[in-house]
DNA sequence: GAGTGGTCTAGACCACGCG
DNA sequence: GCGTGGTCTAGACCACTCA
């Protein structure tokens, strides 16, 4: 517009600012996880722009599962609980690809400390060596078999007071726990896999010899505006069940 | 429309039925991979729909990759050659991140024969078994280091005539040859991750020892309207490279 | 039947690429 | 300057949900 000779004249799309401006609403909290937002129409006069303009800042929020669209009744918070998909981030499936058969997972907290963040683990979240973390294992079992073994880093900042008893006694996902009782809500995450062998102690604990491969699965969870809020390293035993990925 | 009493009425958008008929004329080859399609203009006239109805049709045909936008020259037709990302489909990185440091694969086919589809190729590939097949091995390597063992199956009345030669010979990825050579354009494809430990044959080839956990990855890639024509089983190490995945 | 998201249209204007 | 895709609007109508 002002002819300047900048290299970048950041244009954004008025359809881009209000989806920003939703985008804040959601990270402060203005609708809780579950809740309905306001209708097309209200968001439309909320923010003097036509209706079709909201829509499409929506859609993209949908597309990234920050939303859930539901004709007739309204548009929603996405939650990790009551969601369709259980675990959503969890890619590991039992042959039979019959998640059913197997039924839900049963778990095992075997410890949750505090502690203080070491170099990788900091580079990871995004703290500085020594900052308090919360670290916590634990073990999934499936059919009685114990599955995945996984350690957890969470910044203690934000997961004050998190024991334990917390972690076992809570139904469901994880992730929406993180919703209810600290107010995290996981948005995205990048994993990074690898073939290993574990160390006898990870070995005894999946119930396998120190011989047997297992798929390494480094994640870091990241909540609104790429803050990572998570590090989770799992160990997937891969010999009734396997990682499935889609590509396109 | 004819007000039948099944339960499904089979209500479909206007934009979802002319996006089947695009998809039926990139199907037919009506426009080769890399050429522009019809602006959305033509494309309404002769649908007989608004520009907006095409828009959104095409909207979710450059959502699935099929198709790429490109602001000011037009809508092309997707292929695996000369696309900014080389290897779409491979999800493998090298631990540095930077993809530029390694360089370009180097290939060496091991094997390509003419066969017949044992049962388990045949579900995968949905052939009958017995039903010829044409398999083949390869090797690729990074910086030198071999670090992928790829054994390859494809229907065999889709790729009459494929030799070594020929997937030796040609440049760049394999997907690509197929869409020059075959007119077989891979869509989509599936992939099952599992850690497994090599047999004496696969270390070898992969110069590591039979103890050395390697991430197996089983890929079945679709044509459109999700004919399955490739069954792909890797080996990946990972001692050097990751296999790198997004969740949202 | 009222309210919500979903579709479809027609038209105006903007940003981009290229000759 | 023209043609392309990209944005924005306003309005009509459809499909779904629920009271």
């Amino acid at each position: 517009m002002s002819g300047a000779t900048l290299p970048t004249p950041a244009f954004s799309p008025l359809y881009q600012q209000i989806k920003g401006l939703i985008l804040q609403s959601l990270q402060q909290g203005e609708w809780r996880p579950g809740e309905a937002i306001p209708s097309e129409m209200d968001l439309a006069a909320r923010f003097r722009v036509s209706q079709g303009t909201v829509r499409k800042a929506i859609d993209e929020l949908a597309a990234e599962n920050l939303v859930v669209r539901r004709q007739g009744k309204g548009t929603f918070v996405a939650t990790h609980a009551e969601q369709h998909v259980q675990y959503r981030f969890l890619k590991l499936l039992p042959d039979s690809g019959d998640v059913r058969e197997e039924g839900p997972a049963q778990r095992r907290v075997l410890d949750c400390r505090r502690g203080r963040a070491t170099a990788d683990v900091a580079r990871a979240l995004a703290l500085r060596s020594g900052d308090p973390v919360i670290q916590a294992r634990r073990i999934l079992a499936f059919a009685g078999v114990p599955t995945i073994l996984e350690d957890i880093w969470l910044p203690g900042h934000a997961f004050k007071g998190l024991t334990a008893e917390h972690m076992a006694s809570y139904q469901g996902p994880t992730y929406a726990m993180f919703e209810l009782e600290y107010g995290v809500r996981m948005v995205r995450a990048e994993e990074k896999l690898r073939a290993v062998l574990p160390d006898a102690d990870q070995a005894a604990l999946l119930e396998v010899t120190t011989a047997t491969p297992l798929l390494s699965v480094e994640r870091i969870a990241y909540t609104y505006n790429d803050v990572p809020m998570e590090l989770r390293r799992g160990l997937y035993r891969t010999d009734t069940h396997h990682y499935r990925n889609e590509l396109s």
